[in-house]
DNA sequence: TTATTATATGATTAAAGAATCATATACTTA
DNA sequence: TAAGTATATGATTCTTTAATCATATAATAA
């Protein structure tokens, strides 16, 4: 069932919170590293397991991929998208990762300054 | 994070099964074994996972255990309780459960009967 | 062209989850 | 009270998933 297919790619803390930065804004891989602390093998397959559901989608630019959430996915789950949006609110390490995410687009640093730990978090 | 323990409770495809059955009616677990063809551990075990995360409750009524869904989580996880009864009605699996329970309930034969055998699935 | 960087992925290990068997408990009925 | 039935749960095995390390590929920059 499909159904259960992204049921499970979203049962993932991990994965929670990467969307819930890409409902902000899309990002490239190793901003998503830099933001949520992941390795850069980690950080690839969730977002893989994640565009394996249909959940988000990617396109390459330079040596970049940004990954960004399937309009998709948005309009044939609509009120599951709805549930993480609710419930999003709800936790304070996500509010956390907002926080960063909103502090490194402020900054107008580049993603190779972020990743070289220009900015603390 | 309790959203993704609900999130993963929901990640099963005989735990989607037992949740639409109870979305018609509330059963006790021997009924489900049949109506599910599980074996009896199994079920338990399952029913267990659904209630630990709060989407189910139950009690006792005699020997019999009924599990029903638990009104909190409708209230709470409104728009996810929706978007599993609009994902429902897309998988033939679950249609023909509720077929079969359809079936069972219009007989009018006892749980005991069910579990004999005396209807066909 | 060479070195560097971003990303993906094979292979391995570790951890979590599901299925099954055996058994315990609690209730019912003879 | 004894036997039978419904349910839960310990222990075990099997499967799936997650994390990590190493390496490959592709793009960029020197």
């Amino acid at each position: 069932m499909e159904l259960v297919n992204v049921l499970k790619a979203l049962s993932d803390e991990t994965r929670l919170r990467i969307i819930n930065l890409l409902m902000v804004k899309e990002l490239c891989v190793c901003e998503l590293e830099v933001l949520l602390g992941l390795n850069q093998s980690n950080a690839s397959r969730h977002l893989n397991k994640l565009s394996s559901a249909g959940i988000l989608k990617s396109y390459k630019k330079g040596q970049y991929v940004y990954y960004f959430i399937n309009s998709d996915f948005i309009e044939k789950y609509q009120s599951l998208y709805e549930t993480l949006r609710q419930n999003f609110n709800k936790y304070d390490i996500l509010q956390n990762d907002i926080n960063n995410l909103n502090k490194y687009i402020l900054s107008g640093i580049s993603c190779e300054d972020l990743k070289e730990g220009k900015l603390k978090f």
